[in-house]
DNA sequence: CATGATTGGTTGAACGTTCAAGTCACACTA
DNA sequence: TAGTGTGACTTGAACGTTCAACCAATCATG
């Protein structure tokens, strides 16, 4: 709970027009993008990341706990979500070979031309609603910024940010 | 869908690499200060943010529309959390004396005192996550950044970051 | 001054996420 | 080689949000 010994800096004008800013950008950005994904292909923001996310494997596959490092979410959620990908017939699992605890998701065919189908929608979404209003130095001092925030909040994830694979591999 | 006349433009490598990042930040930092709010107070962060934006009113009081407008949530969504705030003893509801369509949402004391209690650790929450890891200009222009996406991801709530008042107030 | 439209708000069902438990395969250890 | 532990998931219930009705009060029009 609060602890009352060390007092609390309050928020100076400044910091707290930039926050107010930053929290409504935190709120909408991914509302919208998510909103145009669930419009146009049926599928929410994280459904699409397990998507792009296995069509980007050589193997177009994965192994579950890698998927959740790269789509940013917990096994239990990535789990339910797999399975309502599987029922739409866009992933399959199966144990892996090698070891019986690991299960392996991978992308059928049909989820293949699924996310042919809907990446550029998507990423013309983010070109409108982000990367076409900022100028290029903008956009990489947001980046750096950015990374620097989940190195707090998420220092998992950062590592992955800095190299493009989950720690450990 | 997919408009196939005009091709996209896919990210470069610089484009992507800043997407991630910023897609990873706005992913984790609502999450984390979520995580606080809900671990020391049991709230979310909008209903926080209800029990905020009535204890700044001087009447500690605002109808259920401006309120919808100051916390970025929809009208249902706020029913929904006005009510679980009611059920605790921090809010109260009344129709409005001078038009009966309104309805006034309005801090109850134990609302005021729970408010006064659990904001330091939010503020010192968002300093710990975001304002201290940045310099006072990384801030201003994370912030001025931010405004221009709400621009276009929420032109209404734009104007709120402007004047501090919905529009048309 | 009726009546149709609009505004402000509520409600309930469907859906997705979280959280706590549970299961199963394999790895250690005595 | 039985027993204990651990890692990798899965499951189901609880909770919050969304979405599509719905209702009730007021406004505008003829």
């Amino acid at each position: 709970m609060t602890s009352p010994d060390e007092p609390v800096a309050w928020l100076s004008d400044q910091e707290r027009a930039a926050w107010m800013a930053i929290l409504a950008m935190t709120m909408t950005l991914p509302s919208a993008l998510d909103a145009q994904l669930k419009r146009d292909a049926g599928i929410n923001t994280f459904e699409y990341h397990i998507l792009a996310a296995l069509s980007e494997s050589p193997t177009r596959s994965l192994q579950m706990s890698q998927l959740a490092v790269f789509a940013q979410g917990s096994l239990s959620r990535l789990s339910h979500a797999v399975g309502r990908l599987e029922r739409s017939g866009w992933v399959r699992r199966q144990p892996s070979a090698h070891d019986g605890r690991h299960t392996e998701a991978l992308l059928t065919p049909a989820g293949w031309d699924k996310i042919q189908q809907i990446a550029p929608g998507h990423v013309r979404e983010v070109r409108r609603l982000l990367i076409d209003l900022l100028s290029p130095t903008q956009l990489a001092d947001l980046g750096a910024t950015s990374r620097l925030v989940v190195g707090t909040t998420a220092p998992e994830s950062a590592h992955l940010l800095d190299t493009g694979l989950p720690p450990g591999i």
